[in-house]
This record gives C-alpha cells, sequence and structure tokens, in this order.
DNA sequence: CCAATGACTACAA
DNA sequence: GTTGTAGCCATTG
C-alpha cells in the first residue's frame, strides 16, 4: 500500500487508461504527465505489469517513434497491431502511419 | 548492497 | 536520416 513504487505504477495505469479510443501515446508523455519524465523506461515495465490488469490499453502505449517496440510482449505476434487496426489505426512495419495523428498526449499531473 | 536488465529518450557524429 | 553512446529509474538476481 502507498509504497512509493506501487504508486508509481498506479499513476502510470491511470494516464493510460485515459487513453481515448483509436488514440496512441508515447511512453515519455506519460512519464511526464505523472511528473517522472525521467522514468519513461519503468513507464514501460509498469505496462509489463499491467497484463495482470484487464482495463489498461498497453496496446496504444509505443515508443516515441510511434514503433510498437512492446509487441512481442503480447500474447500473439500481431496481437498489437490487430488491436490498433481494430481502433482505426493503420501500422505497418510495427509502425503507425501517421503516428502524429492519433497521437494523445496526456494532461500534466501533479 | 551491488550488478544486470529493459515495452525509453536525448544528444552527438 | 541513421547509428552509437549516455542517462535515466524500478525490478530482479
Amino acid at each position: 500500500m502507498a509504497n512509493s513504487s506501487t504508486d508509481f505504477f498506479l499513476k502510470v495505469y491511470d494516464v493510460v487508461r485515459e487513453i481515448p479510443y483509436g488514440k496512441v501515446t508515447t511512453y515519455g508523455a506519460i512519464a511526464k504527465a505523472i511528473g517522472e519524465a525521467k522514468s519513461a523506461r519503468t513507464v514501460g515495465y509498469a505496462m509489463n505489469a499491467s497484463h495482470q490488469f484487464d482495463d489498461i490499453p498497453a496496446h496504444r502505449v509505443v515508443n516515441r517513434n510511434g514503433v510498437l517496440t512492446g509487441k512481442h510482449h503480447f500474447p500473439g505476434t500481431y496481437v498489437m497491431q490487430q488491436m490498433l487496426e481494430a481502433e482505426g489505426i493503420e501500422v505497418v512495419d510495427d509502425k503507425i502511419i501517421n503516428f502524429k495523428t492519433h497521437l494523445w498526449e496526456p494532461e500534466i499531473r501533479l
């Protein structure tokens, strides 16, 4: 409870849950939104643990290049891509087309 | 406690 | 635009 590490995870999940349908965001944006801009890497780690939750759209989180770097952590090979395509996002070569157009930036939380 | 790992990012060449 | 290096921080061994 309220351990500093757990708190970080909860903050990440809180932001990821707010990603609107058909939109995506980056690890850095999430880290920045929770006031841990330098912990972008740890955000990805939190995503790895998000598999135990069913309300964390981790497929909407990509790196700053719009590349599905985390697709290897999904059960299937193209699961993440199919999920994005199901939301109207074009994905080619593990990369989001018009990434900037689908990009959604979370609000800064203090 | 120390070393290694990783779903990242920024900067230099 | 691509490639390499460094910084960052929570988790694991």
